[in-house]
DNA sequence: CGAAGCGGGTGACAGCTGTCATGCACGGGC
DNA sequence: GCCCGTGCATGACAGCTGTCACCCGCTTCG
């Protein structure tokens, strides 16, 4: 019997994934969390043979959660559902040690049968991603990543320096430093090619 | 026997939905659609009582498909399940003639419940929304809306007026124009203020 | 008819943005 | 000890942005 834990913030898909699970021969579910910091108390409380979770949820994301579980030594494998097809995400999920990773337009007969493989040691990595895992890696330093946040949320350069303690110009010089990583011609440009590749 | 369609892009959620639905007695799943365009040839062919859609799909809109079974004065009643709880979204699909607007993280065992309501022609309307319909309305023109989403895609003035045949200093001023009645300091925070309230 | 409103436009100005050259302190490597 | 990379900063300049005053042609309505 395979004991899962499915964390997941959308009611009804958690709620839709779980009568789903239920009627599948082998698999047990041993919990259901609506967001991060309650799938890490039970689990911890209680480890399941797999976690299934989101990644973008309130309190811990689904990357925190396999960190967690690495860095705690806990043996539990790690399968990543979720909408986001960033190479970014994936590097790292990867990184962190997730056995699976799963897009949410996968067909649900899909879910069991990634269930039952990473449960019996295997990987399982949606095919269209597995190619992108080693294209390119994040080209942005932590500041220029900062930097770019603010900017996305409609701060100018002056807004930004006083929010950041850094002078002005520093600011400018940051972002130009960005846009042209990331060949975009704006800062408005480059905050969505970020974005879009997991890397904000 | 109520008959439904389903109209969900996400593959996981609709397959889940789907085998939620099946064990629910008086309710007959009729058809899943993947796409707008493919619901809306199903329903064409053979109307049923409810159909259960999302908002954002390729193809065709949830909102479209509804202003679509409204215009062809088809019996459908339709029930929108969306992550989006904007103001916009739900304006618009109230005028579109929709009987129910639930939110994704609303519990799965609530979904079959709504679905009963809106076939015995009741309407459900999710109870965080259902102050916000009379909240604001869209202040934007079209021309308006239109310049903004280019903004928000990273062209600048120049670049827009290419777009739109605008002049330069046309578009200026349907931006400023946008930026005080959204009350935003630039055109980026105005996109953001537009998109956050369904208007974009 | 005339006034008012609307879509589209111009010109001007202060301030922000993107780009580049250049400077300086500091912490490694050799 | 010297050199180089890195982080942060400055100054300058062309071009874009936000704001405002004002113009024109075309409905629409009293």
């Amino acid at each position: 019997m395979t004991r899962i834990v499915i964390a997941e913030d959308q009611g009804l898909l958690r709620g839709a994934l779980a009568s789903l699970l239920r009627m599948e021969d082998g698999i047990e579910i041993a919990g259901e969390a609506s967001d991060g910091r309650e799938a890490w108390n039970m689990i911890r409380r209680d480890p399941p043979d797999v976690l299934v979770t989101d990644i973008e949820m309130p309190g811990m994301t689904g990357l925190e959660l396999a960190a967690a579980i690495k860095r705690d030594g806990l043996k539990v494998r790690v399968l990543i559902v979720t909408t986001w097809a960033r190479p970014g995400y994936l590097r790292r999920a990867l990184e962190a040690g997730v056995s699976g990773y799963l897009l949410k337009d996968t067909p649900a007969e899909a879910l069991a049968a990634a269930i039952r493989a990473v449960a019996a040691g295997e990987r399982v990595i949606a095919p269209d991603l597995a190619a992108m895992a080693w294209e390119e890696a994040d080209p942005l330093s932590d500041t220029e990543r900062r930097l770019l946040r603010l900017a996305e949320a409609g701060l100018d350069s002056p807004a930004i320096a006083d929010a950041t303690g850094l002078a002005r110009g520093t600011v400018r010089n940051y972002l130009h430093e960005a846009i042209s990583k990331l060949g975009a011609s704006n800062r408005i440009e480059a905050a969505r090619l970020a974005r879009a590749k997991g890397w904000l």
